[in-house]
DNA sequence: CTAAATGCCTAATACCTATAGGCTTACGGC
DNA sequence: GCCGTAAGCCTATAGGTATTAGGCATTTAG
């Protein structure tokens, strides 16, 4: 039987594939060989070591949300740039659990210096350039839309909400629109 | 030598200082076996696996920053009282980033119905009560100050905030009082 | 004083990562 | 067309991990 050939692409997809399925976890190169149907030691090969395949898989995620946010936005402003930013990232979080869990670890050094790093923090910059927020606090309000979008989501995800009433979804457009308030009249709270 | 006799206590507790010394990752069975003198099986008689151990550290963790922030709240009002939670989780955090990881993992269910799960939303309870929002809108709130906690401090502690100008702790402040100033007026902003 | 229970131990199994070294196949220089 | 080489898989092996089974000594209870 014609095996396709394995590739440090198509080894990092089939991991994070893995991901999705089964839970960041359970992606170990010998589960990754498993699925190529390959032995183990051939995956050298393609990546230095385990770490290097979650590091990939973490480059891998942080490319494809930050295409999605991007696309998302494009061509919105305000308000419903916010929410389709928060949206897609949120969409992609549901979509591909094991990718977005990769991106709550501690990764490598490298994956910072990442082409893929770089296209992933434009899609944020892009919906507050449209808020008017001086120049000196677009940094802290980015700060703010990621840590919001990063806890809510984890929290949702780790089942902080499950337990109480009222459904996250209520909390999730609510605070948003909340966001979008405390951004919009970001200048005008320092002249209370 | 005399040894302190291992109880499922003391087990939880080498779990949690391996943690804060080494990371969440390197707690092991075997690790803390060897922590505490002892061979790997003889953990068997006081924890029943590896995914218990976690769960006794993370509602350790529970407990220890529950009652931490309810100590800083204690006395407090409005702005200094959110304020002095965040800060208590902020310290928290990098005192025993260990046990402040394992905060950050889906643990097993039996977690959320422990007292210390109770205990720790106390707090963040106790503080929107000064800010007179609404019964119905209080659940949001709660979630919001929960989300802009657990990803600030997720984010600066996998290092997302280190390699950009100007340090988190000057948005630590400012996003702070940026969300003081949404609670205060988190009715008038209806009327707009 | 003895029997049971407690609490640690050794032994064994089944995974896991990782390295070393071998075999097969395709391909380019001659 | 032949042969050396390199790519890409393989087997074998070492060492670390969780977990279970069963043994032995010491403490405790009757």
């Amino acid at each position: 039987m014609q095996r396709s050939p394995l590739t440090p692409r198509s080894v990092i997809r089939t991991a994070a594939d893995l991901a999705d399925a089964r839970g960041l976890t359970e992606v170990t190169l010998s589960a990754v060989a498993r699925e190529l149907d390959v032995r183990t030691p051939s995956l050298y090969g393609h990546v230095r070591d385990l770490a290097a395949l979650r590091d990939g898989i973490t480059t891998l995620a942080l490319g494809e949300v930050g295409d999605r946010a991007s696309e998302a936005v494009a061509g919105r402003a305000g308000r419903d740039a916010l929410r389709a930013l928060c949206d897609a990232h949120r969409e992609y979080a549901r979509a591909h659990p094991g990718r977005w869990e990769s991106l709550q670890r501690r990764a490598g050094d490298a994956v910072a210096r990442t082409e893929e790093a770089a296209r992933s923090s434009r899609a944020p910059a892009a919906v507050l350039r449209g808020y008017g927020i001086p120049e000196d606090d677009r940094v802290h309000a980015t700060r703010l839309i990621g840590s919001f979008l990063n806890g809510f989501l984890h929290l949702e995800h780790i089942g902080s909400f499950a337990h109480s009433a009222p459904p996250a979804d209520d909390s999730w457009r609510l605070l948003i629109d909340r966001l979008d308030g405390l951004l919009a009249h970001w200048n005008a709270k320092d002249e209370k």
